[in-house]
DNA sequence: CCTATAGCCTGACGGC
DNA sequence: TGCCGTCAGGCTATAG
């Protein structure tokens, strides 16, 4: 699941639940998720610190501890966060758990282990490292930077907004909703698209993010014009009732509406 | 440099 | 019931 809006849950519910507590002990479940280090090093690190504050990156969540580092999170595509007296029981495909005092715990967990743990200096540096694009609900993601962003850009446009050097945070389903939201084919060419629909994808890209994180990523809360409930083939277009097209672009699953996105310009 | 593809890992689901 | 293939919203390494 976790694309931006849903990490931007995840960090919402980490600041919620799990800032300002020592941590008492940090049990690495499953080391081969941890980069750039040893499980035992990150438990180390983790041990007696808190967590002051987050910050997101695209699908990235960084908690910042005491003494400066910063736990990089990544949930892949099934990676979770679960706070509580977890005690007895803990969540099945726990790979990390943090033990604050009274018995509450924040486990993190992950089915696939698609996931990633890391141990970085600071946000920054690690986007500029892995060269992320911009996070679409920065600030200075203006029309501007969306053009800068694709100038040069040979795939769909499906692909390349899914390109995390582009921009940070769409994966396959909001690049879907985005599209639909637009008008857009999905195989359209990024540098043929007019001054006009560039403008409408850059307000589409705001629009349907925020809306996503303001239904907390609930499907049942989502707006109706929304694809991603009704995922699956033969479904209906959430806007003119036409049955849904379902193709492949670079290995993904992909819905739109041949009716309401027949602009490829 | 760019893009498309296979593969990583586990579990759910449908068909036989 | 059990087995097998397919697929899943992530990303990376590799090939073209």
């Amino acid at each position: 699941m976790p694309e931006l809006p849903d990490v931007e849950i995840q960090k919402q519910y980490l600041d919620a639940c799990a800032l300002h507590k020592k941590i008492r002990q940090a049990d690495v479940r499953d080391p081969s998720l941890v980069k750039g280090g040893s499980g035992r090093a990150l438990e180390r690190a983790l041990e007696g610190k808190r967590l002051r504050s987050t910050r997101r990156h695209g699908k990235h969540l960084f908690a910042s501890l005491d003494g400066g580092a910063w736990l990089r999170l990544h949930f892949g595509m099934t990676g979770d966060l679960a706070y509580g007296k977890l005690r007895d029981d803990e969540p099945e495909h726990t790979r990390l758990r943090l033990d604050f005092p009274n018995e509450y715990a924040l486990a993190y967990t992950n089915m696939r282990k698609l996931g990633e743990l890391e141990l970085v200096e600071d946000p920054d540096g690690y986007v500029d490292e892995q060269k992320l694009g911009i996070d679409p609900l920065d600030r200075g993601f203006t029309i501007a930077a969306l053009r800068d962003a694709l100038r040069g850009r040979q795939g769909t446009i499906k692909s390349t907004l899914m390109n995390q050097q582009v921009l940070a945070g769409i994966g396959n389903v909001y690049s879907d909703e985005i599209l639909l939201e637009t008008g857009l084919h999905p195989k359209a060419r990024p540098h043929h698209l007019r001054d006009e629909t560039l403008e409408e994808l850059h307000h589409a890209i705001k629009k349907v993010l925020r809306d996503a994180i303001k239904a907390r990523v609930q499907p049942d809360r989502f707006p109706r014009r929304f694809i991603l409930p009704h995922r699956e083939e033969g479904a209906a277009c959430p806007r003119c009732g036409r049955t849904l097209r379902q193709i492949t672009i670079s290995g993904r699953t992909s819905y739109f509406c041949p009716h309401d996105q027949r602009r490829k310009t």
